[in-house]
DNA sequence: TCGCTACTTAACGTAAACGTAAGGTAGCAG
DNA sequence: CTGCTACCTTACGTTTACGTTAAGTAGCGA
């Protein structure tokens, strides 16, 4: 159902056309710690992304785009998944129902958050839009008891 | 129905005040030609608000705030607003059938414009929410297959 | 192994959207 | 008429979110 995943390593270039950014916008993230600042590499070595960081990133500027999320406000949320990320690895590798669970108790609330915020804002936009929408109705009202 | 409204005129600290933004705010807005930088004014004198204005300004921050408008977009937008409240002045004063069509003529395809921004926002967004709970009921399900 | 291309770091530059400070004035209360 | 306060203009400063350039290197195909 979902896309297939190709599961290889992408270089900075490939994902930056994947999500529609360019590679400094990228960089500038890591910076900031949004984006595995902390993943080992050795100086100079080029930086390597799994398509799970590709969706990250994806999701990140959504939030941004979508809300508007300053990128202090992106940290803030990311910081949480930041851990997760990292969690996600030992997912492969060491799967203990006990380390599942915690991954999963880590994950969900900061899903219900994402969502929280996506919910609120498109409650405000709905209130707007009635608004415009009964301006509209006056507006229309008011033309055609001016009919030709 | 809608809120009263005073029909006085406003300094620029009580606009800002009501809309919940700085001085220096209306008059940058005003310096880029989003508000009012046609109307007449003795060098010197204090500006002068009506509460049409201020409502006007306060849609143009909710486009802004909820849409992430620039305010280049803003502006653009705009534009054909300030020949609307011009226009509206006249609305006043001498109310000719036919002076009003026009100006009703003028008005409804810009708050249809806007309307369509925030609908088509609207829709991105109810995307977004969705894989957002489709993401979570993943996590969820996953998490009730271990419980504890 | 050569060579090309996309990467690396470091540093300075920039556009948008205001903030802030200085020196002066309008306008209203008393 | 006197003050006081909120306004006026001008101008330089600041933050955010990157863009751009320079000088060098990693990594891969031939």
């Amino acid at each position: 159902m979902t896309t297939q995943l190709d599961d290889r390593a992408y270089r900075i270039g490939e994902v930056a056309d994947l999500v529609g950014i360019t590679t400094r916008t990228i960089r500038y993230y890591e910076e900031l710690g949004l984006l595995g600042a902390d993943r080992a590499r050795s100086k100079g070595a080029h930086r390597q992304y799994t398509d799970a960081d590709v969706g990250r990133l994806q999701e990140l500027i959504r939030l941004r785009d979508l809300l508007g999320l300053t990128l202090d406000e992106l940290t803030a949320l990311a910081e949480a998944e930041e851990a997760r990320a990292e969690l996600r690895q030992r997912w492969q590798s060491d799967p203990s129902d006990d380390e599942r669970r915690r991954i999963l108790d880590a994950s969900i609330p900061l899903v219900e958050r994402q969502l929280a915020l996506v919910r609120a804002r498109q409650r405000t936009l709905a209130d707007f839009g009635e608004e415009l929408e009964s301006k509209l109705r006056r507006l229309r009202r008011h033309r055609r008891e001016l009919a030709d």
